[in-house]
RNA sequence: GGUUCGUUGACCGAGUGGCUAGGUGCCGGUCUGCAAAACCGUUUACGGCGGUUCGAAUCCGCCACGAACCUCCA
């Protein structure tokens, strides 16, 4: 299979030719969402980001498998390796088990994503599905010397670690530099360097999430969870390992040291990290108290918004900047992202009415390849979409009897505005699923044709009337030389 | 403090050495019974100062401002 598909690659910082481990097949794994609390906007971006890079490798012709976690216990608060995880706090707080939060919240999720209209991934593991593998790990770093153990914890060794590998490959760091940017150790840590990091961690008396290991009862440290679940269905070297920006630094740093210690290989070829979003320059987090639910961005309900807005326009909205940039969230970016987006949809339904002609007369053969280059380019969606915009342009000539389209050329610009508006955008219309059924449909064209039959009489009232009263009751209608359009 | 990244027109947002990105908005026009839509045209750009070059938004240096990471975070 010959592409032509560029990745930006976080490891070396440079776009590089995508070239798979094996031929036709890409394995994917992206960081999931840790289910302690409703998913932000935030967080979905990164996971709309990677459904479109999904969406395209699928488009490319690759069998893919697409993995991405839920981690579902293991992640604490602060930076101490002690006490109880963020489930357990929840569920303290909540009156509830652990893995009650861990439902409700992964429900949660699932019901956003698919609103997204993402596609799911083909494996979705779970942290505690998969304890007697993380621990399997943790053996195998023992084995190697790159872990040691201090009464039912053990960490990660560091500084031994780079002696032999180089730690801060993805952010580009060397180790001196991170000493120096981290703390002091306190009285109360046991392990040795500053920047060891627990791989497992004994359990309290009262810890509510605990399994027994050969080092007592305990669980896994945070990242142990990617290392075991993306060796365990991708392999031990797989093809793009993906996640937010800022899991780069900690999260996928350790990742990577702790694969290499284990299975002696680093863990992925391709590392892809997607932008944050942000809200008046920063950036959009639970910490920072600024994340919209998408639940209140959907109704209007939170305090920074005007107004609701749709799925598919904060679909469209992402898809119009660059994975890699920030993307800044306001008001008057989701209003220009809306309108556009309305135009373009309504612009494919024409497309799908237009009639062709003997030859064409303006020049369209071209989008494909224009598309599939601006993909190629590091998912350059915003280009793509600058594409089908010049497209649009001579959909709506021919549609006003200014330009001519061939038949071929109309099919084929009907194919591509599917494959990419649909398939790889994964754009899909909302007014189509409201508009119910064909009677319903049918009555409103009888409405519609009675005005025209009114206007053809000069029967301005009438005409009027009907569509005054359609637009009351929510309808948009447009006239066209020879007829209407309508939509809800 | 260290590391990294960014600063593009009214707003969002692409672009890495010469070629109108695109969307939204504004203004004018065509069309229309009117309106909407559509189409055409127009408008405001590359943070500042130097340097390299025939030519820089794009490369280099300095400065200013902002952000991210270094601590949980998609």
């Amino acid at each position: 299979m010959e592409h032509n598909l560029y990745i930006y690659n976080t490891l070396r910082r440079k776009k590089e030719l995508f070239v798979p481990i094996h031929e036709d097949k890409v394995g994917m794994y992206v960081c999931g969402p840790t289910v302690y609390s409703d998913v932000h906007l935030g967080n979905c971006r990164t996971f709309i980001s990677f459904d479109l890079i999904y969406r395209y490798l699928i488009y490319l012709g690759y069998k893919v498998r697409y993995v991405r976690n839920i981690t579902d216990a293991g992640h604490l608060e602060g930076d101490r390796d002690e006490g109880d995880d963020k489930f357990a706090k929840k569920a303290k707080l909540e009156q509830v088990e652990p893995m009650e939060i861990v439902q409700k919240y992964t429900n949660g999720f699932h019901e956003i994503l698919n609103i997204f209209n993402t596609l799911p991934p083909n494996i979705e593991p779970t942290a505690t599905g998969h304890i007697s593998e993380q621990i399997e790990i943790v053996k195998k770093i023992l084995e190697t010397g790159f872990a040691y153990e201090k009464s039912g914890t053990i960490y990660f060794d560091v500084e031994k670690y780079s002696k032999d590998f180089q730690y801060g490959i993805l952010t580009n760091r060397k180790l001196e530099d991170l000493l120096e940017g981290t703390r002091e150790l306190g009285g109360q840590d046991e392990k040795k360097g500053r920047l060891d990091f627990a791989l497992w961690i004994k359990a309290k008396p009262e810890t509510l999430m605990q399994w027994p290991s050969p080092w007592g009862w305990g669980f896994p440290g945070w990242h142990l969870e990617c290392s075991a679940m993306s060796s365990k269905y991708l392999g031990n070297t797989f093809d793009i390992h993906g996640g937010g920006m800022d899991l780069q630094a900690t999260h996928h740093t350790n990742e990577i040291a702790q694969s290499q210690a284990c299975f002696h290989t680093a863990p992925a070829n391709y590392w892809m990290h997607t932008n944050m979003l942000t809200v008046n320059g920063v950036r959009m987090s639970k910490s920072a108290g600024n994340g919209f639910l998408p639940k209140e961005l959907f109704t209007g309900s939170h305090p920074l918004l005007d107004k609701g807005y749709s799925p598919m326009t904060v679909r469209f909205f992402m898809a119009q900047s660059h994975y890699r940039s920030t993307l800044d969230f306001s008001n008057e970016a989701l209003q220009a992202s809306e309108k556009g987006y309305s135009r373009l949809m309504e612009g494919y339904d024409r497309l799908k009415k237009l009639s062709f002609s003997d030859t064409s007369s303006i020049e369209t053969a071209g989008l494909r390849a224009k598309c599939e280059e601006a993909m190629n380019d590091d998912f350059n969606s915003p280009i793509a979409i600058s594409h089908l915009f010049d497209a649009l342009r001579a959909i709506n000539l021919i549609h006003d009897g200014k330009e001519t389209i061939s038949a071929t050329d109309l099919k084929e610009l009907k194919d591509v505005f599917k494959l990419f508006i649909e398939d790889v955008l994964g754009l899909k219309s909302e007014t189509e699923t409201s508009a119910g059924n064909e009677a319903y449909k049918k009555a409103i064209e009888l409405l519609l044709n009675m005005r025209l039959e009114a206007k053809r009489n000069k029967d301005w009232a009438t005409s009027d009337k009907i569509r005054n009263e359609l637009t009351a009751l929510g309808f948009e209608i447009k006239d066209t030389k020879d007829g209407f359009e309508w939509k809800i």
